[in-house]
DNA sequence: CGGAAGTTTGACTCTCATCAAAGTAAGTGG
DNA sequence: CCACTTACTTTGATGAGAGTCAAACTTCCG
């Protein structure tokens, strides 16, 4: 393991990611230095810029070191719907490898800190580290989850619970990464129109439903920062189960 | 490639997967016949067979030869949410090869002509042949697309366009895997009920939606088929476009 | 301090859900 | 081939959840 000083950042800086990945895989050294090795371009977004746009072409996966990103597509008249959130050791744009053009708004949605894995030695990693590749289309597949459970609250579940199930979410993935604190505190970079374009309903209602849930005792919010104060009845509520993250069961 | 009449038979009935596929990739002999290969363990569902349930190890993927299925899931007080359809030519279980256990509901729609094929066989195929393994990593990442647009669709979509997006959407998967007829005609095995779980929408409200497209001489119903009687104007009023579907441009 | 961004509340409206029930078509067994 | 069941579709009436419009309030930040 590389042991000097900008070894050891980079090595921090993959941390997210194979802590997520641990679960799933045996995470090896020859895996991490592999990967460490593609993750030379240090990039930063400001707030709010775009990664990608639909119709762009892709230049490179990205690996979020520090912030948060969203993928979104639009309506004509404008409206927004927030697909899901990328938040730090998630990966950026994967299927750059398999598609030519993005179909998806993907931008910045904090400050972001990433690597940029331009798409070929990205490609070759996979090719050289089947195992890697595995893990990695796992998390993929991951994401395929997070959007289909989203879907279901969508479709099937009143704005309460999908209030409800998405902070249980956001919760539960922010853990795996070890961010968040004491007493299921965690920073929440979203401002009310973002949960609502996540959510499906308008952001008036949106207030609604949150101001309720602090009403009641479930939730503290506080600026940037989110405390599920009954994390057992919002769980119940919203009908949370954390099954469709396939996290292993001790993380 | 193989010729005799079992031969013949196999090379149709993976017909539709490589019709989809030739658009994206150049699909060699070499890929089809190392993938027929696999394709030996021809089974059939029945109509409403679960093919998996949340928690069930996955056993097998398939390549669906004839007939619907759905991924689907539930609320807790029984409602339930399509995620996706699956038609001739897609696959079935594509995660099985990464996840343990499945977390929705993967159902025969119809009765179901397909092909079995275990995940360790599956597994060794993508490793022998990494062009095919791209190009099955595609379709998985389609899926992912559609069921992108879906959530568009559930977050900011009115109902009439959801219908109308859906319909759009069917119309053209199926175009290209040669399945509609002359006049955007085809076979749709779906209830006013299937289509409100896919939709978000109750089943009684479905039904005036698609009375009111009727009405308005956009679509034509009959038993188990769909006419898209102006597939312009439903495109304009869903805001349909094909571009996350991904499909080359002259197919 | 002033402006911008975000939050909160009230009043009103509308889409869609729910309940109830009739109507229609398809399938089955006698 | 008819009676009967079952599945699916259609319509009406009513109500609730969420959208929209308008405006005040709060917090942040240069």
């Amino acid at each position: 393991m590389v042991t000097d000083t900008a070894g050891k950042q980079l090595n921090i800086m993959t941390e997210y990611l194979f802590r997520k990945l641990s679960g799933m895989i045996t995470v090896t050294d020859v895996m991490t230095s592999a990967f460490t090795i593609v993750c030379t371009d240090k990039v930063k977004f400001a707030k709010g810029d775009y990664i990608v746009r639909p119709g762009d072409k892709f230049k490179a996966v990205y690996l979020i070191v520090d912030g948060w990103a969203t993928r979104s597509k639009l309506t004509s008249n404008g409206a927004r719907q927030i697909i899901n959130f990328a938040i730090p050791g998630d990966i950026l744009c994967f299927n750059a490898a398999l598609f030519e053009t993005a179909e998806v708004f993907v931008q910045a949605h904090t400050v972001i800190d990433a690597f940029a894995i331009p798409i070929r030695p990205f490609s070759d990693l996979l090719n050289k580290q089947p195992q890697l590749a595995v893990a990695l289309a796992w998390t993929a597949a991951q994401e395929e989850g997070v959007v289909s459970e989203r879907l279901l609250s969508l479709g099937r579940r009143s704005a309460r619970q999908r209030a409800a199930h998405l902070l249980c979410e956001v919760h539960r993935r922010l853990q795996v990464v070890d961010l968040v604190r004491a007493e299921a505190q965690f920073q929440l970079p979203l401002t009310q129109e973002d949960l609502a374009d996540s959510l499906g309903i308008s952001m008036i209602h949106t207030n609604r439903v949150l101001r309720e849930l602090v009403r009641g005792g479930l939730i503290a919010m506080e600026r940037n920062s989110m405390k599920l104060l009954d994390l057992k009845r919002l769980r119940e509520i919203s009908e949370f189960s954390d099954d469709y993250l396939h996290f292993p069961a001790g993380s």
